[in-house]
DNA sequence: GACAGATCTAATGTATACATATATTCCGGA
DNA sequence: TCCGGAATATATGTATACATTAGATCTGTC
């Protein structure tokens, strides 16, 4: 990873300790132990914990430190349920205003998806979803809007990876048919119907959401 | 204004002179400049800049500082669509979630708003809107999403006040009708309707925009 | 006079030293 | 043993000095 900013290179390294669910929640993310490990000075790390906090990845105690948010069935319930409405309306909006060129770019990624030779990785599976969602999310053509598409998206997704690590033996993944569901909706913004989209979008969120969580009650 | 932690104050006051239009869009707000005027080092200034970036008040360009985005009718009417879709949510949630004492705070707000003595002033009138979009943002009951509606209002208020600025005299602010709008959200709340709730909110917005726009079509 | 390149300047980007506050630990007395 | 409060340690909050770079200015050649 080039370091040429190092306020940008210290948001991407911890956003992606995040992520990988290198942090319990609960956990505090020293300044001094993060600028130690990234090998710079506190003062970019502590930028970078800023924006993370402001973008509410994180939360924080004054003068305590920043420190990973609860998970809970509730906090999941409040996120997936933002999602779904967020990004259905970013669906819509995209029907309306996306160029040829977007549609392209989102039907060639529905048919890597497909994946007929079966030759994706986890990791490719991954990077191809953020690509479809953060896609439309651009395509919608409002920038405030994709701002919130970005950051819900990427805090939900906090959830699917902590379900994974923790209960990876009774997740599914054949039956939550995302390649599908991700090509009816670029079939609805293709033909420019807007509304189709939008439900399509939440339907598709809320089925992923059910999928993660149904076994997983005891939590609430 | 206490200055107990210096990077709130200096977020609090650089957000006030943004919002009071002390800036035209494009201005730099320089580091150095706002520190002195705050008297302050750099660094808590700094922190300050970084947030407002990350929460949209602000853009940046690498190694040459945060400037005023510019205004545009293309730009209000995305906020401005996004703030009835996203208020219009809180307000559907607050129908369900909110407490009694949530909605008993709500009822007085709107019955100090009626204003029969007509002893309000403008600012207070301001400060009673402002109670009631973020108290309705509260009351949903999801922490994201009244994260979203605190900045979606905020922001569309720097719309409010340009043209408030600029335009005071074509603005007739009698037309409005807030006092009454606000008072049918609050009904539909008590009654625990939430999708007239959302509607009527949704109609709010979309009329003070109508309102503080129709005019000023030579933007566009 | 106009353009290209070197120089200068002023602002951001970064590191570090120091101040301050919180949470814990330790100790003495009931 | 348990409790309260002082001492202490550790991490954040702040100021400042220095490094870097984008943009403006200057200069010389065509």
């Amino acid at each position: 990873m080039a370091k040429e900013n190092f306020e940008e290179f210290a948001y991407t390294a911890i956003l992606g300790l995040i992520l990988e669910n290198r942090f319990k929640p609960g956990d505090f993310l020293f300044e001094t132990e993060l600028a130690n490990s990234l090998g710079l000075s506190r003062t970019p790390v502590r930028h970078a914990l800023g924006q993370l906090v402001a973008e509410g990845f994180l939360e924080k105690k004054k003068k305590k430190g920043c420190y990973i948010p609860d998970v809970s069935a509730r906090d999941a319930q409040q996120v997936f349920f933002l999602r779904e409405n967020i990004e259905g309306m970013a669906a819509a909006s995209a029907a309306r205003f996306a160029t040829d060129n977007d549609i392209a770019f989102l039907k060639a990624l529905v048919e890597k998806e497909a994946n007929p030779d079966g030759t994706l990785s986890k990791l490719d599976v991954l990077e191809i979803n953020k690509a479809f969602h953060l896609g439309i999310a651009r395509f919608s053509g409002n920038r405030y809007l994709e701002h919130y598409c970005r950051h819900i998206f990427w805090r939900s997704n906090v959830y699917v990876f902590f379900y994974d690590n923790y209960y990876r033996e009774h997740i599914d993944y054949s039956k939550l048919k995302t390649p599908v569901q991700h090509a009816r909706v670029v079939a609805a913004i293709e033909n420019r119907s807007d509304e189709k989209a939008g439900n399509l979008m939440k339907f598709h969120i809320r089925s992923t959401y059910e999928m993660l969580f149904m076994k997983l009650q005891h939590l609430a």
